[in-house]
DNA sequence: ATTATCGGCACTACTTGAGTGCGGATTGAT
DNA sequence: ATCAATCCGCACTCAAGTAGTGCCGATAAT
């Protein structure tokens, strides 16, 4: 099912605390204490955010977690693809078929593979050119990537027939 | 992980397939035989795919599935939606906050809420303006969104500083 | 009657996700 | 030197979702 982990969301909340206070080194207790997130949880996020080198991390006593860049040049993607992989769509990477690994058996026929690469792309660049910044910003302008009509619950299409 | 699931890629396979044939009644088993795909599960999806009037059953002996509309007009927001339910992002749906399931604590006061379904809506209305037609064309131009490098293995940001 | 097809229910096995436990290492304050 | 606050690392349990299967009944053409 297309949703993010909870993990993910948790590191975003945590890096757009973080944001908040650029420059200054935070404790994990900070953000545990403002969120109901399961602080041990919280824990191994920043670990996780750590290890891809998205924040760094200071040990002893004042220690705490502060962003490596600004908010503005950390992208949604690299947050994402840092906590749970890249967005993948298809269980099949877009590896160049033939070689390596064999996920799928309808692979090699499979007319849908490469349409869904091109989805995943469109969404992986998406969230690429969605910054930390622009999501800590609580109700930002909405810039519409095309026109944008709301959609929620009903679902009927509304293509527009070429 | 952001990833649909086997049944949806496996239905979207078949809807192609029809795709093909359209206005043709065509035996599930005529599919399965194509595709190297677990025969009794495409059963399953297509079943599903009934129940969500995508697609029209025939029973009987010269029985099978027909698309219900032609394959312009079918988008794969709708396939998807019906296979596995819309895309969520975020683990709290959209739906009016205070009211009904509080799926997360963090609920009231999460910052990233609103920003994450912003990003839902866009991957849902990409998926709703995206056609069955054009899924099934084999190797379509391939229309860039914005200036599409190739984003693979390791991640760099690469976002337009405002 | 026979055969090919869809329909419905329920079931198992596997994978992933959420969340936890515990002890150790580092650093600053006393 | 001691203590307290903090990060670090590994491994573990439990619940939920996904993939895939079995079986038999209902329809309808021949
Ligand atoms: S080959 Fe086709 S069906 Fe198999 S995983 Fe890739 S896209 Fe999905
Ligand atoms: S409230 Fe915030 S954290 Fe909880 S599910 Fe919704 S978005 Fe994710």
């Amino acid at each position: 099912m297309l949703k993010l982990t909870k993990r993910t969301e948790y590191g975003l909340i945590a890096l757009t605390h973080l944001a908040q206070r650029q420059g200054e080194v935070v404790p994990a207790r900070e953000i545990g204490d403002r969120y109901p997130i399961p602080r041990r949880l919280l824990a191994e996020v920043l670990k996780d955010l750590c290890n891809a080198d998205l924040v760094a991390s200071t040990r002893g006593a004042h220690g705490g977690y502060a962003l490596v860049r600004p908010a503005q040049e950390l992208s949604l993607g690299e947050i994402v693809s840092a906590l749970e992989g890249a967005p993948t769509v298809s269980s099949c990477g877009d590896g160049d078929l033939l070689h390596g690994e064999h996920s799928c058996d309808v692979q090699s026929i499979c007319p849908i593979r490469s349409p869904l690469v091109e989805i995943k792309d469109k969404i992986w660049q998406m969230m690429l050119t969605t910054s930390l910044a622009s999501l800590a910003q609580p109700h930002k302008p909405y810039r519409p990537l095309a026109s944008q009509t709301q959609v929620n619950g009903s679902v009927k299409s509304s293509i527009e027939s070429p």
